[in-house]
DNA sequence: GTAGCTGAGTTCGAAATACGAACGCAAGGA
DNA sequence: TCCTTGCGTTCGTATTTCGAACTCAGCTAC
């Protein structure tokens, strides 16, 4: 199976892997988060050449987890990336990304920003848990089976 | 910069990305959480081409997230790939993304698997909270501020 | 009007990656 | 001795990515 063909494979773990795993993806969407919405910007904070920063906009605007909004600067109406609600929804993903970073990754030399919740000030961090007794949960506390 | 130096970057969300934002790795990865866990099965299941199974599992190796365990077969000593501690702190991680996927980009097709807390039998979601109040965040919630 | 600037792409030849079929190799088994 | 298995490595071809140059539309200044 091609790399590309994933793009059709019946699981909703591998469909959203093979999306996002598709090279740039990702840093794209941690300047999105970041707050980054201009091609300009994305090409110049990320050093991407500009053929592959249209090619994975344009996914992302097709699975509808971007959108194209316009704006307008100088009297010009130009347009802007935006995250969609399918795309704001992608947050945990980034927050589970980071937790693990900055337990597994971090170095003296990171100097990345801080996050905190807006209205009591603490700490943000991705967990799993249980939609029953909300416990929080490891690989090991939970089954696997084939889908019915 | 080149996509590979992303590899230094002084982020603990940017060098997560790009390690798992490199083709093939997050399937790889599904995999592993999935049960796979020697060469021949990784190639067969994904049909990855061997050139690039080799160097995927030797960067996670490289990077603590497999380790390579002896195991005896028809008594020979044989390798397979295993996760560790560093490995299995990413469920997190693929539990966001399958979030994510049953929401956003479920199919009547899907037959993938289903996942249950072992003790109480409830479902299994990845989200993000607020490390002293314990409210669930989404992006709108968290205030983004440079590091000191 | 026209020459220049800017943001947002598009094009294209060269370099890096991925593909897949064939090969290598060590350890058992027939 | 030869065959099979698991696990890679090699190598020529096909696909992606790179980066510099080009395009184009809508101002701005002259």
């Amino acid at each position: 199976m091609p790399y590309a063909s994933f793009a059709s494979m019946p699981c909703t773990l591998g469909r959203p892997a093979a999306l996002l795993g598709e090279r740039w993806t990702l840093l794209l969407l941690r300047q999105i988060f970041l707050g980054t919405r201009r091609f300009e910007d994305f090409q110049a904070t990320m050093e991407i050449s500009r053929s592959v920063l249209t090619d994975r906009l344009n996914v992302l605007l097709q699975e509808g987890v971007l959108k194209r909004v316009p704006y307008q600067e100088d009297g010009r109406t130009r347009h802007e990336y935006r995250l969609t609600d399918k795309g704001r929804d992608l947050y945990p993903v980034m927050m589970a990304l980071r937790t693990w970073g900055e337990k597994w990754m971090a170095t003296e030399e990171d100097e990345s920003f801080h996050l905190h919740h807006r209205d009591c000030g603490g700490g943000v961090r991705a967990k799993v848990e249980c939609t029953d007794c909300g416990a929080e949960l490891t690989a090991r506390d939970v089954q696997v089976t084939a889908r019915p």
